[in-house]
RNA sequence: GGCGGCGUAGCUCAGUUGGUUAGAGCAGCGGAAUCAUAAUCCGCGUGUCGCAGGUUCGAGUCCUGCCGCCGCUACCA
């Protein structure tokens, strides 16, 4: 297992959110909130855990949403980044260093990438007939040409696809093809690119996805068949927004490096970045160059291919570098790639364009993050699509959240305080409170695995079970009908009690952060269980600046072990750890989401 | 079209490699308790496990067909 070894490196690498729109539930719960919850179960556990990450910032959509706006596209991804940045800080995911594709820093790394797989013979160059706008010059991607299928007549057929007859099209197929973002008509050209040569890459590929047994089945199954049908996939775009391509004959007037090529490099290139700003300009290696360190991606479904495919032929082809490699060992493939299904609104898909989509922003000015991720994660769509719906989400804060672990942690301190104002100090225990104390320590070992595994429904099921086992046993042990006779019995019992919460209080940690840290100083004790997040600006070389999430995690206190709380530690006055929603907040945020 | 998934109690879902009387949470009904944000605890579930066949001593769990829903289909992040 690996919860047995020692201090293990390991890289968390959460899918890096687009900068070109807001950020809506379905995005989060894909890649944010499972990861986050691997992290902080990782970091309690003892583990040097490094998680990287940050926005998405080059691309055809970034361009597209700058044109409409009459703005630069830098400042499309300076308005999002930041939006960004923010929404993932209010949720608490614990990020080491959320950074973005625009840094001096990124684009050395790319570079570097991208000039060694060259090197390598890895990408290889080809012509091939490209679609244009007319008016801006732009690379015209399939999806954005639209016209009539020529094959059943629709008059709304996309480029890649009709999705009337669902057949698979060219855009050069299309009868009056026109572009979807100005209407007018797109111009085929022949144009070369550069192609990284996946088939090269099949043989050592297939075994090794064949290996990951533990992988879920979404992802092995689709990465399996994925490696049975390798084409060349371009690696370079007709636009001017992006890396420019270290190429001899790829002028950054017309040809950038793809997004995507990029983006996946960022998990490599934001660890570099994280080095350097702690000023150990060398410490990423001992993630990224070490075959004992272990490395989780997270993210939706639709982003396997890159996870699982490309970028791994992108660190084959790399090998011990390059520059930044530097011949000091290869580049570590992905151990693990969890992809979530997808999260449907009130029964619809999310989609940002029919306005079916709740901003993670809106959430957050309204509600408390621990209930959001508490339901993105016990309702989440771990294994199959799951719907996020208001209804359940009041049901979900109310009657299972609050009413089971926020109704035992308030009783329990509520009791205590009242009749102690301090840890009592408990007598001989019975064998029920043994009994009790030996159950919850189990989750442990039982959640620790799940979330281990990546199971982290199965892992707040078992959290959630083990509270109301508390709940059980506060009522059969009934402190407030015992104190009236015995007050020495009542203060096991309370003791008890509070040493459930107080292991319950872990174990929901990398869940809950906010709401255990607040429980954490109720029981008295001081410093971070999980703290704050915080920004910090960064300038580089080129005397840019940009700003980070991160946050101080080595100071933090926890450990992922059964409470030892000390008899007579003062208690603070106890207050709700959740607030109750009040039933009206559904008909509300309805009204809201067909208004918006 | 191809690939994959789903269809289990009123609702949301669990159900390892096929094996005793199919489970959980919520809702509902009855009771207890009243420390706690009326939050808790105990008791109560005969559901054609989508439909029809098949393999097997035995299938929700494997195979085939059908019906319904959904996703993916890489040159859109």
């Amino acid at each position: 297992m690996a919860e047995e070894r020692q201090r293990q490196k390991i890289l968390v690498a959460p899918a890096w959110p687009y900068a070109a729109g807001k950020r809506h539930l379905g995005h989060v719960v894909g890649f944010a909130v499972p990861a986050d919850i691997f992290a902080r179960y990782q970091r309690l556990k003892g583990n040097d855990v490094l998680m990287v990450s940050g926005t998405d910032e080059h691309g055809t959509p970034v361009m597209v949403t700058a044109d409409r706006e009459s703005v630069s596209p830098h400042e499309i991804a300076e308005r999002y980044n930041k939006l960004i940045r923010e929404d993932l800080r209010d949720l608490g995911i614990s990020y080491d260093c959320f950074t973005r594709t625009t840094t001096q820093n990124h684009a050395r790394v790319t570079t570097d990438f991208f000039r060694t797989l060259y090197e390598h013979g890895c990408l290889i160059e080809k012509t091939t007939l490209g679609a244009f706008s007319a008016s801006t010059g732009n690379t015209l991607p399939d999806r954005y040409i639209e016209g009539t299928c020529p094959i059943c007549g629709y008059t709304e057929a996309r480029g890649d696809q009709c999705d009337n007859c669902g057949n698979q099209l060219d855009p050069t197929d299309l009868i009056n093809p026109r572009s979807i973002i100005d209407g007018s008509t797109p111009e085929f050209r022949e144009t070369k690119h550069l192609f990284l040569d996946l088939p090269q890459f099949a043989d050592r590929l297939r075994p090794w996805i064949e290996s990951k047994t533990s992988w879920r089945a979404n992802v092995r199954n689709f990465s399996l068949s994925l490696v049975g049908n390798l084409k060349p996939r371009a690696m370079t775009r007709d636009i001017d927004w992006g890396i420019p391509v270290p190429v001899e004959g790829y002028p950054p007037e017309t040809k950038r490096i793809y997004v995507w090529f990029d983006a996946v490099i960022g998990y490599l290139s934001a660890a570099v970045e994280w080095a350097r700003n702690r000023g150990d300009a060398e410490a990423w290696r001992e993630w990224w160059q070490n075959p004992d360190s272990a490395h989780a991606y997270f993210m939706g479904k639709d982003n396997i291919v890159f996870h699982t495919v490309i970028w791994p032929s992108m660190l084959l082809g790399y090998g011990e570098g390059g520059e930044l490699g530097a011949g000091k060992g290869e580049l570590h493939l992905p151990d693990d790639v969890v992809a979530s299904e997808f999260l449907t609104m009130e029964g619809k898909q999310l989609s940002t364009s029919r306005a079916v989509a709740i901003y993670v922003r809106d959430v957050l000015e309204r509600y408390d993050p621990d209930p959001v991720r508490y339901f993105l994660t016990a309702a989440g769509p771990e294994t199959q699509d799951s719907d996020f719906s208001w209804a359940e989400f009041l049901r979900r804060n109310n009657d299972e959240l609050l009413a089971n672990w926020g109704n035992l942690v308030n009783r329990t301190l509520t009791n205590a305080y009242r009749n102690f104002s301090e840890v009592p100090t408990p007598g001989e225990l019975t064998e029920e409170d043994r009994q009790t104390l030996a159950a919850i320590e189990s989750g442990f070992g039982v959640v620790g695995r799940s979330i281990a595994e990546s199971k982290f429904k199965q892992a707040l099921a078992e959290a959630m079970r083990l509270s109301s086992l508390g709940n059980q046993y506060v009522d059969h042990q009934a402190p407030w009908a015992v104190i009236k006779e015995d007050r020495e019995r009542a203060a096991t019992i309370l003791y008890v009690a509070l040493r459930v919460v107080d292991s319950l209080k872990v174990l929901f940690t990398p869940f809950l952060p906010f709401s255990s840290q607040k429980l954490h100083e109720l029981l008295g004790y001081e410093g971070w269980l999980a703290g704050p997040l915080e920004f910090r600006e960064i300038e580089e070389d080129d005397g840019e600046k940009h700003t980070i999430l991160t946050g101080d995690y080595s100071t933090w206190v926890g450990r992922w072990e059964p409470s030892e709380l000390r008899a007579g530690q003062r208690l603070r006055e106890p207050e709700p750890l959740f607030r109750k929603l009040d039933p009206e907040i559904v008909e509300e945020e309805l009204t809201r989401l067909t208004s918006a």
